[in-house]
DNA sequence: AATCTATTGCGACAGTGTTGCATTAATGAA
DNA sequence: TTCATTAATGCAACACTGTCGCAATAGATT
């Protein structure tokens, strides 16, 4: 299954990279100069999480958000960090704090959805 | 707004009060003894949130899923706590361990939901 | 140009959570 | 007890999200 060019495909990739936030599909369609179909671009976003080209985030909202998977600081913000969502705002953003757990014995975590919500630096 | 105790609500909570764990509407309604209509049943989830007899966690599948604010350990367990859902049981549970954070300045937290995702001690 | 097949658009679908509205029934006062 | 008040319910309807099947389109490669 190789992968083509498409410029859909571009125009999603070049919306989450422009904005440094999560976004919502319903966000990145009207973001989108090209017009798409709704499921192409839910297809894209899951394709490009295969890819880890980006990452999905389930909010509180129950909506899923898709954000790049981006360096900050200079330092590779891996899968297993803190989002922020911004009731005021409506933006979600992948925080640089890492996230630190413990679970009870022989329980296996494969993956980590967390989201803090309230108010970010411009909102609060 | 003064609370009137019916069948249907005792029959919720008696549902989240018996399982340990966080359930979702659908699972409860299953649970159930009482048949009652879904939007009853959102309703009355809701009323207990607001009135915090149960809290409210929403999984990385989107759904919304409650569970009593129970003791563990004779430790109340606040609402700042991780959630671990198991990928082959379908269940959520409450872990004892504390979400520890820390976000950008003037940053205000509302909010959590973290959600660990992988496999309980049972299925692992 | 010809071929292969990844990608798309469209329609349809199941599921979730919410709301409006008429009806029922819990509660407290008379 | 009886009555009045209104919280709670059942039902229908709705918006929205995410997914899938299938035929049509269009990258990529030879
Ligand atoms: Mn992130
Ligand atoms: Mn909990
Ligand atoms: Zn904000
Ligand atoms: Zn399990």
């Amino acid at each position: 299954m190789k992968r083509r060019n498409t410029a859909t495909q571009e125009a999603v990739l070049a919306v989450l990279a422009s904005k440094r936030r999560a976004m919502s599909q319903d966000a990145i369609i009207k973001q989108m100069t090209v017009d798409a179909d709704r499921a192409t671009v839910y297809r894209i976003l899951n394709r490009f999480c295969e890819d880890e080209i980006v990452h999905k985030i389930v909010a509180d909202d129950g909506k899923q958000y898709f954000a790049v998977c981006v360096k900050c600081d200079d330092v590779i913000i891996p899968g297993n960090h803190f989002h922020f969502r911004c009731t005021k705002c409506e933006t979600i953003e992948c925080l640089p704090s890492i996230v630190e757990y413990s679970v009870p014995e022989s329980y296996k975590v494969e993956n980590l959805n967390c989201v803090l919500v309230g108010l970010c630096k411009e909102c609060s």
